[in-house]
DNA sequence: AGCAATGTTTACACTGTGTAATTATCGTGC
DNA sequence: GCACGATAATTACACAGTGTAAACATTGCT
């Protein structure tokens, strides 16, 4: 009758601990316990450990009610971590803390046509420049990340920087030597951070599609009760969806992203790609000019529709959120996602069935979504050092 | 240095004993230990507590070696598990145990227009049947598996019998009172049939997508890592790959299925869809007839590449198993499929990355993947009553 | 100051594992 | 036919990590 679930190890213990308060932001000690499905005895052990090794700290709190808690728990600030981010745009290099302040950040200018020879090089020097400024603090990084869309598709490779990625990780991990380093599919990071990172309201709480329009069109599905690290993108850009129709730089022809990425619409609005995402609100008033602007539009809008219901016809989800230039586009236009549903999503677009909600690109605070996703790593290590661990060690081996 | 993995419920490591055991057929117990990287230590353990429970049996062997191991330990005959499937032709029940063994079967036509009550009555009286014959014999079920063509797509609903899912599974559980039973997609079990169930050469050992193209177009991911029971079911059929094309019975146009099902390939083959798997080789024999037949099916060949191509690019994998009707086809035919895969894969269709191929429908011995299934729940649950085990019990609270 | 209500820590028991010592089994060679 | 070598199989013990329950601490209220 007692519904023991017994057996983890301490690594895993520390990490689902560390993981609550990095999605929470902090919390009491009974709702830790909850969240971890553990008792309050076993949370005080972990917690004494944390402690000690300085990567939770504890701030008195009045108590909220009579006999309430005190101590509320929160990630310390002692714990660095590092995130950088490539976009067609830019390379932002990032250092924080496991709380979300960003302390230095870097951001340099790319070409979407970026060689690999070329980004090495890059990536070495803005990596060093971070170094030096950490250096100069005395700060030692307890783990990095790098986001690069297009990231991890194995053998498939990278549709967006057709790149040798064994040999990119393999040049990463290097540069940063000591420093555990996770590199991420842009997308992957960009989901976790707006879903679990409390910047902002995030429409959903259950397994959902994230998916962003920008350059490529790519997706992950949010799975709530997978770790964020084992989520994988869903490259939806390449889906052909009108056989011998526009020409796509992958060489075929119709994929959805030659009709619905940024490239594609800019030659719509007449507006450089790199200056739509930025464009905010004023984005709307800007389609007012051309009258059938906005028609073509929606008609891209359509398409999109008709590729995710594809989409959600293999991996049925109930739930969807979409970032990109659509979420800038006036409410009643985005409805043209809706036709394209209707299209091809089995039973045809249902509002009780299928949740569509809309959420701002978030451009400008790169690359804060590749440090969420460093924290995200430490805390699920446990923070512990993944080289001196027992277990880590075998599986590498085998 | 020690590597030491403890952490494990006992249930857990009941598990994947009793897993190794299901996969091989029967092991040695220093075998197993490699398998289940547990200790020999705690395979002797684990094995006396199941042989006491009398779920696994020892069998004498000479020595494969000097000193070698005698005790082959197999999964033990007295544990008697069903299993269910329903396809679009018929109901199959059968009764067997975890070796394998079928010794109760009984099949019953079934139209492919089938309403759920007529279904449920249909059920209820098979069950009837095989719990007569369980009864005469004192068998007690361990487990039972149900097996259904479009199964789990959650609120989406499922695209081939198009019935009130949750209404459907507390039926099965109501007819099955005390037997723990499992409801699950058919491809599912027949993924897993195929591939772990020692009936045959399967053709790949690693991740990869199995495909079966019958009266639906599904798919699974056979992820070696993951529990087969977790295994989730890919509806590749009710992909739009041609607007505006053929009309499916889903309702919409240009569907996969339209074009590369059973019932759309009997209209150009003019053969009724139930018999054409059951041709066997004599199917290619039969195209030689019509000249322009083979051409025609041909380009149904490719359509079905172009939708493979982008559920690749969704999900890449760097393989695909293909079972159904395609699998009859003269190798050089299925060539057409490549030219699909062109149009859409990113990268192009490439030997050294997607590893094709083809494995002939296992038309005839249903429901032994039901069965296998069933067996495998059962060993996933450790060989333990999951209604009387406190993890589950809690789990089912939350 | 004392009490009620809850939070927090600690002593102890229990599960399940690995290590290492012990015992069993088989084939071989004399 | 019996001792020996090689490996299999079992068992005693130590250890990690959890939950239970009791002890102790903190807070606000009267």
């Amino acid at each position: 009758m007692s519904g023991r679930f017994v057996p983890r190890s301490r690594r895993e213990t520390r990490a689902s601990v560390l993981e609550s308060l990095l999605r929470t932001g902090g919390a009491f000690r009974p709702v830790l316990a909850r969240e971890t499905k553990l008792t309050e005895a076993s949370i005080s052990r972990i917690l004494s450990e944390l402690r000690k090794e300085r990567v939770v700290e504890e701030v008195r709190r009045s108590a909220p009610y009579v006999g309430g808690p005190t101590a509320l728990i929160t990630l310390s600030k002692n714990v660095a971590v590092a995130g950088i981010e490539l976009s067609n745009n830019r390379l932002s290099v990032g250092v924080g803390d496991l709380t979300g302040t960003l302390d230095y950040v870097d951001r340099m200018p790319v070409s979407g046509q970026l060689g690999q020879d070329e980004f090495e090089h890059l990536f070495q020097e803005s990596v060093a420049a971070m170094q030096e400024w950490t250096d100069q603090r005395g700060l030692i990084l307890s783990q990095a990340a790098v986001a690069i869309p297009g990231y991890g598709r194995g053998a498939a490779g990278n549709p967006i920087f057709p790149w040798d990625m064994p040999r990119l990780t393999r040049f990463i991990d290097e540069i940063f030597g000591d420093v555990p380093v996770a590199v991420t599919n842009a997308v992957v990071a960009q989901a976790a951070f707006h879903r679990y990172s409390r910047t902002g309201i995030y429409p959903v709480a259950s397994d959902h599609l994230f998916l962003f329009v920008g350059h490529g069109v790519a997706g992950v599905i949010v799975d709530e009760t997978t770790p964020v690290d084992a989520f994988s993108a869903f490259e939806l850009g390449h889906m052909v969806i009108e056989r011998g129709g526009l020409a796509c730089r992958c060489g075929h022809r119709g994929c959805v992203e030659a009709y619905t990425s940024l490239r594609a619409i800019s030659k719509i609005i007449g507006v450089p790609d790199s200056d739509i995402l930025s464009k905010g609100d004023s984005f709307i008033d800007m389609l007012d000019l051309g009258a059938g602007m906005r028609e073509a539009l929606r008609e891209r809008l359509l398409l999109l529709g008709l590729g995710l219901g594809n989409a959600l016809n293999l991996h049925p989800l109930s739930s969807v959120v979409i970032s990109g230039w659509p979420s800038l586009m006036p409410s009643e236009d985005r409805l043209a996602i809706l036709d394209g549903l209707n299209e091809s999503l089995l039973g045809g677009y249902d509002a009780s069935r299928l949740a569509l909600s809309f959420i701002a690109p978030s451009i400008g605070n790169d690359p804060r979504a590749a440090l969420y996703y460093a924290a995200y790593c430490f805390v699920r290590s446990g923070g512990l050092d993944p080289r001196t661990d027992p277990q880590t060690a075998l599986e590498e081996i085998a």
